[in-house]
This record gives C-alpha cells, structure tokens and sequence, in this order.
RNA sequence: GCGGGGGUAACCAAGCGGCCAAAGGUGCAGGACUUAAGAUCCUGUUGCGCAGGCAUUCGUGGGUUCAAAUCCCACCCCCCGCACCA
C-alpha cells in the first residue's frame, strides 16, 4: 500500500477486482437469503445526490448483510416508461434553450454527446449507460447481470402478463374521473405544464336541483347538509343566463357554468338565454324539503363559481345573512316582488358550541361585517364553516340525519340525493383562474371510459392493511403514513395516451401508466439474469403463471413455449428462494405512491408468503441549504462529487449528514473535513501496519478493546435499525476519539488488532479503502469477510473506571491550575479512604433497595464497628453519596459495587501519562495513608474523585 | 383545511426522566509542533469564580416529579404531502 491515500487508485482498482471476481452475482446456496431493492431510476436525467443517498443506504446494507453471512441479492434495473422521456426528446430535438442548457449545465451532458440523443431509445441508451456507470464508480455491490429497462420486449411481455391478471381479477375497472383540461391542447395539464393556478386542486361541489316550472335551477354547495335550512335562492342580476338542456333536463345555469359544463360527462345543449328578472321573484322548490322559497337577488354571486346560483341559508352562512340583511328596506317590486323579503324566518340545522342558533349572525356581529361586499365577509364564512365542520351536529331539522357530525355527513347526504335524482356532483378549482402554458383557461373534463385500478375496494384495502401489519417499516414513525395513506387511496387512473410503455392488453389504444408498471418488477430481476436464453415472444402467459406463481407445471410450460425445461425450472426455484423481498428502500418521495402501489400489488398477485419484509425510508439531500431540483438546479450529479471526492468520501459524508427521512444538506464545507477524517484514518492505518508492537496488554489495551466492543455494539445496532448516521458515528467518528485517547495514552500492543476490526467495521461504508487495508490485515476480500461481534469477555469495566478517573482527575487538574494560573512545583493526589468506598458501596445497595434516606443510611452505617470510628466524618459525607446516587443511573451503579477496582494503583499505572501532561512531578497517596498532606486535602478525596494538592 | 415531521449552544446535529452545561462534526480563539504556511495534536468556546465550584440555559407559558431538553396541557413558528405526475 501506498503511503499517501488516492481515492481514484484504490477505488478503481477494486471495482475492477470485484467486477472480474463476480463477488456480487450471487445464486441460491444454503445460506440465509437477503433480498434488498432500491426503486430503479428513471431515465430521464443523471443521478443526482438524492439518488446517491437513497442508494447509498441500500448498498451499505447489502454489504452489511452480506459480511454477516447472508446471501445478499442486491440488483437494479431502469425505468423509463411514461411521458416525461418523451417530452424530453421532443424538447431536445426542438432545440429548446432551456432544455439544452440544463441538460448541458445540471446534467452534465456535453453538447456534442448532446446532439446524438435526439429519440427516447437514444436518451434510455444514454441515460442508462451513464447510471451504470456511475452506480459502478461508486461501489455498489450489484449484481449487474440482472440489469433491464421497462421499454424491454421481455419486460412488456411481464408487464402484460401481469395485468391481464389484475384484469381477470377485477382490479382494473373502467370509470370517469375529472382531470384539469386545456381545451386548447385538448390534453389533460401536469403541473408542469401549468403557468398559472398550481395550486388548485379539483373540489367536487353537490349540485342540489332547485325547480322552477319544469326548469330545474342547480345550486353548487360544498355543504350539502345546508338544504334543510334553505331560505331563499340568489342570482346575480349583473350575470348572465343560459337555459341548457344537461341530458334530458332543463337547466339555468350563468354562462360560465355551461361553458363548464360542456366538459363534464353530461350531455349539454344551450337552449335560450334566461334574463334575470324571469328568475328573481320566482318561486322555486326544494327538492329535499319540499317548500318553496324565493329567488332574490344579491351582488356578491359569482358566475364563475358553480352554476351561478346559490342556494341561501342565512343561519349558516354569512353572505347569506348579510345579503338577507342588505335587501331590507330594498324597493323589489321592479322585479314584480310584494313579499316582504324582511320577514323571512332563519331556519337553523347545525348545532355548535361555539355559537347560539344561528351562527352566521353570531359570527357577523362578533366580527362587525358591515355587508355583503365587506372582505371580513369572507373571514366569517372561514370560521363559521370550520367550526360547524369540527364541532357541529345536524339538528332536528334535517329529519333522519339529525346527531351526526357535520364532518362525516358530506358524502353519505351527498350519495342519497345523487340516488334520488335531486343532485350530482360538479368539479371546481379551489383557485381560479388556471392557465395553461399556452395561455389558455384550463377546464375540469371528465375523461371516460378510463381504465383504473381500483384501490378503493375496501377488501382490497384490508389485505394491505393486513401485510403492512406484518412488515417491519423503518424507521417505525412512518408507520402511520401508510395507515393514513392507504385508507385515503382512491381509484387511480392506470393508462394513458401517450407515452413510453406497454399497452393495456385487452385495449390496444392505452398505455399503461408508469407507476402500475413497476410494481411488482422485483421478481422480474430473478428472470432477468435467462433473458439469453429466450426471445420475448416465448414469454407466454403460462410461463409467467408457473415460474411467479407456480400455476401448471414446467413441462408443460416448456412445452408450449420452447423454453428448455431446465430454465424454467431453475427460475422457478430461483424465485422461490429470492422471494419475497426482504427491504426495499426508498426516497419519502415514494410513500403516497409508488411504494403504496407496490403493496397493493404485491397483495393482490403473490400468496401471502412471497409478500414484503420491510420498507425503510430515507429524506431527500439539499446543496448548501438549497433545495435540490432536476429541471432547475442546482443538481450535484453522482458522477461529479465522486470524480472531486472519491467513492469512500462521498458515501460516508452523505450517510453521516442525517439519519432515516430527515434532510440531508449537502455542504462542501463539511465533505472536505469528511475527507480529512478518512485521510486520516488511512494515515493511522498505515502507520499501524508499518510498525511491529508485540507487548503485553497494559490496562489501557484493555480500556480501548472495552470500548471497541461498545462501539461494534452501537455500529451494528444501528445498522439493523438502518441508522446509518448513527452507525457512523459509532463505527469512524467515536472509535477515532478512542483511538485519539488510547496512542495518547502510549496505547500500542493492541493497535493492529484493533485496526482489523475497525476496518471491518467500516467495510459497508468505505468498502475500497477499507478493501486496500485489509489486503494487508487479512485474507480474501473485505467484502466478504464477517462483520465484527462484540466479544463480552473483551468488555472491562474496571479499565473503563480507570480510564474515567485519569481523565476526570486530569481535567480537574487543568481546570485548577488554569484558575490560580501558577506554575505548580509539585502535585499530590490522595484517593480516598477505604471507609468512603465502603459507605457508597452501602448507599448504591440500598438505594437498589429502595431503602436510602438518611436516617436508614445512617443507622446502616452506625451500626458497623468499623464506621463508627469515622463518626464524625460520616454525617456529611453521607449527605453527600445520597445527592451522587440520585444522580447515577443503574448501570453506574452496578458498575461501582460489581467491579472490584483498585483506584490507586489506576492512577498509579497513569501517573507518567498525567504528569507530562501537566508537565509537573505528581505524588499519590491513599487518604488512608497520606505520608504527604501538608494542607490537609487528602480529606476532600472521595470514591473516583481523588483530592487534590497543588503546590 | 386535513395528515405527517420539526424547533437544542455561532452553525449542522445527537439526546427524549437521573454522571446533561448537554455526544459528534463545523466554525472561532488560544497553545504545542514547524524557518514559515498547511496538516496534525491538545485546550477553550452561557456567565461568574485565584482549588476542582456556583448560577442561568434546550421555541413560549403553565403543570407533574426527589429529579425534565426529556412526561402532561396550552400557545407560537418552520418544513413536507394532498394524486393520476414520475
């Protein structure tokens, strides 16, 4: 080995080393198996530092298992289905300027290599060389022989397979959905593609039918619940009307709303324009109550919003009350009105804590909205309806649902009036305007006739409730998520237009989405090492059925498709010792998605046995504080930090930053002192390597095997806990304080020892430069060899008292003189007496006992023949245990009764070390003995804290 | 709004009932080494203190406990997700 540590050199060379040795191709053997997967990248850039993080993880535990004597399978492949490749290629071949400079900057990609990628085959080619490439430059124990990409033949003849048998059975259902539309690009918007309203998320109002004389007036509410207390109707006379026919029934709507509404799944005519004056002053009948109530105006209806026409509840809703309230006194007989609009009663439905009868008065008053068109209307509104939701009760009022919450009642009335016939549901945005990119006005559509999956199903969803309780999820806060996330799961659009990707078998003019086309695809890993051995159209539907399911039998199979019997049958017991997956890994990114889909699937295809293991989730990685984005920047490719780092560096400055789904920061800063760390380990490597220390093990050997047990305990305990900053800590950082301490300490005859193990420890992390040491520590590739086990017999707690004494005694020391800033001529220190052991001996066991106060310590204590000749001195020094032993927790206190430790000849053992540290002469006495004690300080000593003298 | 995570010293970040004035790293200051710089190694980094001590700290305000950064209650602030998009 080389005494100055080049990353490149070392990393290189046993990338090559494992590559030709095959170490990381594993097949079946009688080991334990461990099934580990990362979800592949998409091919639609470089990896990027979260990449490096999220797969860093996995690899660390693939080589942690691996050393443990597991039989790891760590493989990856590529996704590219879906748009966003292209789009991308349309882009790059448009010669984008944008595009072509964050391809050029962020991704790195040189402008000529730039000018050959102009098809999506083109950018998958490319893209996934450089992904290999970069996974390989980095050190990952894959086994690249099981490498694919989604846009394969064989992975389409898979994906097909697979959902022909979610099709038969009944998992993917056709239905409508509303999608955000440009009516302009005829096509549904991505956010990306929005320049304006990105936040609006589609609502669904109830659309109540109000009639009118055979018209029927439909009122938009997101409070359905409300029609029990509907005074009246409001229509804006500034707006204008349409008549529509909306399937066979005739509607009024603004104008707005039917050009909505043309998009929905109704049928929609126009028919006529409506004036306002024929609907103000008219009476229209609730549909659900029955009664008839006015149609009166009001100005702060929008005919953007809903239909145009609003239904009133003045008890509940303030613009309701407030333009109740606006019209007293109002001349309305020019629209042909003599009702007095003043008289009409309030009805109230919704009972709440916070206010009397009729919140939105209560709600008005105390806010002092002075009218319909006051912006504190608005403030109103928002906490009359949040309290009403959170708190309220639906009163007598509204029959048969009185007592239920206001929160629950939404879907279930909702439900009831769309089976009477008396409303539907009509999307909005929660923001308008939305824009699209090409400037224009998006529209909610319903798309029909779409395939979905219907993770709704409850059954469904009990099956995956059912194995995400048998899963270990790491770390377990996240547990919840999945809960929450499950039972929010809809219905989910699997297919689409356009795209990369397999068409849905049984309807050849969609394409299967890209999140339900990667599922299931760990088991395709276990054929994928065969795809020599047949071409895609052998991939018949019975192979898959028998090496995935064990449907049929293999001759039959082999029969029908000309594959060699011998193949199937291996794949077949290579999936049944591979399967199920043990870990699969992830960015949080993947939660309400992706990994979400992977247990339903997996439910829904696989017998119980063959479902997953365990999920383990890791955050994202930010630069220097800033978010990290592909399309924006800044990016910090995989390729580059490793071409400026090395592969060791940066895989354990981004393991050491954050732990589980925190954020990790990025800093170059900290990535430089990361490398002065592993510089410097190497340095103490070689060094050790290079000296020959035979001795016998002194105390302080003893001190530093103690505390490499403790440190191999927390390194794997962490690791099974996939705390890899943790880990870190434990394995690098801490043992190099230790190590710090033990050379300091003249610490030698157990350093090459240690180093073995400490290499080992830290072979997951930085496999090469630990790979490079121990080629001259031990045999055969670090990669393979065992992974340290705490040795308890090496465990000394009595060296570790030792240890703890010198450097509390030494830091008193220091902290004394930098006080009276003397240069001190000579130093005594006096341990204490052994009656003082002997009284904290009895305060610690009585304290297990639960007996400790200071009357019982003190009768204990008295009643020994051998105390009471401390009489006097005992009192006080009592008093002074019993605040110690408050203070200790169990295993301190165990510790001091158990180990039989001889303070004075530690200290003894330490005084060459403390006296060049202070750089003065030190005595040592036991307070029993003090045969120097001029000022009498030997009297202060006390158990692990000897007295000191300074002269 | 709903759901989740989080607020700890100059900064990042551990700790989640007791050796906690609080790990580790960074930064800063001092010292050792060196012709010098760098690297490395020590020491310090809330305040006060000429004997190892004391006082006050862990978003804010209360409470429980012999003992709280850690448990309970209320409040304030920050971040992320809410879909048909990978």
């Amino acid at each position: 080995m080389k005494e100055r540590y080049d990353p490149h050199e070392i990393e290189e060379k046993w990338q090559r080393k494992w590559a030709e040795s095959k170490i990381f191709q594993p097949e079946p053997d009688a080991r334990e198996k461990f099934f580990i997967t990362i979800p592949y990248p998409y091919l639609n850039g470089n990896l990027h530092a979260g990449h490096t993080r999220t797969f860093t993880i996995g690899d660390v535990i693939a080589r942690f298992k691996r050393m443990q004597g597991y039989n790891v399978l760590f493989p990856m492949g590529f996704h590219a289905t879906g748009t966003p490749i292209v789009g991308l290629a349309e882009q790059i071949q448009k010669k984008d300027p944008e595009t072509i400079r964050v391809y050029n900057k962020l991704h790195e990609i040189p402008m000529d290599v730039l000018d050959t990628i102009q098809t999506p085959e083109q950018i998958v080619g490319y893209f996934s060389r450089e992904a290999e490439a970069a996974m390989k430059s980095i050190g990952f124990s894959i086994d690249w022989r099981r490498k694919f990409t989604t846009t394969d033949p064989h992975y389409i003849k898979f994906i097909t397979w697979q959902f022909n048998l979610l099709h038969e059975k009944n998992k993917v259902v056709r239905g409508a959905h509303p999608v955000r539309w440009c009516p302009n690009d005829e096509n549904p918007v991505e956010d990306h593609d929005i320049l304006k309203g990105e936040d609006a998320t589609i609502i669904d109002y109830t659309l109540i039918k109000f009639e009118l004389d055979g018209d029927i007036l439909p009122c938009a509410t997101l409070r359905p619940e409300t029609v029990f207390g509907v005074t009246n109707l409001w229509v804006n006379p500034k707006n204008d009307h349409v008549r529509i026919k909306a399937n066979d029934e005739n509607w009024i709507v603004s104008k707005e709303a039917y050009l909505k509404l043309k998009f929905t799944d109704k049928k929609v005519e126009l028919t006529g324009n409506v004036n306002s004056d024929e609907l103000i002053g008219k009476k229209v009948k609730n549909p659900v109550t029955g009664s008839l109530v006015l149609v009166l105006p009001a100005s702060f209806v929008s005919p953007d919003n809903g239909s145009g026409i609003v239904m009133s509840v003045p008890a509940h809703a303030p613009y309701d009350y407030l333009a109740l309230r606006d019209l007293k006194g109002t001349d309305l007989t020019g629209y042909g009105m003599t009702e007095d609009v003043s008289g009409i009663p309030l009805i109230s439905l919704i009972k709440v804590p916070e206010y009397g009868k009729y919140p939105a008065v209560d709600a008005v008053n105390e806010l002092k909205v002075k009218d319909q068109n006051d912006p504190k209307a608005e403030e109103a509104t928002k906490l009359v309806y949040r309290r009403e939701f959170h708190g309220g009760v639906l009163t007598e009022t509204t029959g048969k649902y009185a007592g239920m919450a206001v929160s629950k009642i939404k879907d279930v009335l909702t439900r009831d009036l769309i089976d009477r016939g008396i409303a539907d549901v009509f999307y909005e945005f929660s923001e308008q305007p939305v824009i699209c990119r090409c400037g224009a006005t998006c529209v909610i559509k319903m798309v029909e006739n779409q395939w979905f999956l219907n993770y709704s199903d409850t059954a469904w969803k009990e099956e995956v409730y059912r194995c995400l309780g048998n899963m270990r999820i790491i770390p377990p806060e996240i547990r919840v998520d999945f809960e929450n996330k499950i039972d929010w799961l809809k219905d989910k659009a699997c297919a689409r237009r356009k795209g990369l990707g397999t068409r849905l078998p049984w309807d050849r003019e969609w394409m299967i989405e890209s999140l339900g086309d990667s599922t299931i695809y760990m088991c395709y890993y276990i054929i994928a090492k065969y795809l020599d051995k047949f071409t895609p159209e052998q991939l018949k539907e019975d192979f898959f059925n028998y090496c995935l399911l064990g449907y049929g039998t293999p001759e039959k199979v082999a029969e029908n498709t000309g594959i060699a019997l011998g193949i199937i049958k291996s794949i077949r017991s290579d999936f049944e010792y591979w399967y199920p997956v043990d870990l699969r890994s992830s960015g949080k990114d993947l939660i309400p998605n992706h990994l979400l889909f992977f247990l339903f699937h997996h439910v829904a295809i696989f017998p119980e046995a063959y479902w997953p293991r365990t999920i383990a989730i890791n955050g994202f990685v930010s630069l220097e504080g800033q978010k990290m984005s592909k399309s924006k920047g800044p990016l910090l490719t995989l390729k580059s930090a490793v071409k400026e780092y090395g592969a060791d560096i940066t895989r354990l400055y981004i393991l050491s930053t954050a732990e589980h789904v925190q954020d990790a920061d990025w800093r170059a800063a900290d990535v430089d002192s990361t490398r002065k760390q592993v510089e410097r380990f190497y340095k103490t490597a070689f060094d050790i390597i290079r000296s020959d220390d035979k001795d016998d093990l002194k105390l302080i050997d003893k001190w530093m095997l103690s505390r490499l047990q403790y440190r191999i305990r927390e390194t794997t305990d962490a690791l099974d806990k996939m705390q890899t900053r943790r880990a870190v800590q434990n394995a690098f950082y801490l043992l190099m304080n230790d190590m710090k301490w033990y050379e300091r300490r003249g610490g030698k005859a157990a350093r090459r020892d240690i180093l073995g193990t400490w290499v080992r420890l830290m072979a997951p992390f930085t496999p090469h430069i630990c790979e490079e040491l121990w080629n001259e520590l031990g045999s055969g590739f670090i990669s393979l060899a065992g992974f340290p086990v705490q040795d308890a017999a090496l465990i000394n707690k009595g060296a570790e008292l030792a240890e703890e004494v010198t450097a509390n005694t030494l830091r008193d020391i220091e902290e004394i003189l930098r006080l009276i800033k003397i240069k001190p001529k000579k130093i005594v220190l006096y341990t204490a007496a052994t009656w003082k052991n002997t009284v904290l001996r009895k305060g610690i066991t009585m304290k297990k006992e639960n007996t400790l106060d200071m009357k019982n310590f003190m009768g204990a204590l008295m009643s020994d023949p051998a105390m009471r000749a401390h009489g006097k001195d005992i009192p006080k020094f009592a008093q002074k245990v019993i605040t110690d032993i408050q203070g200790m927790d169990s295993e301190m206190m165990n510790t001091l009764i158990e180990v039989d430790f001889d303070e004075i000849s530690a200290l003894r053992e330490a005084r060459e070390f403390l006296s060049q540290a202070v750089d003065c002469s030190i005595e040592i006495y036991s307070e029993d003995k003090p045969e120097y004690d001029p000022q009498k300080k030997s009297r202060f000593a006390a158990p692990m804290r000897p007295a000191i003298y300074i002269e």
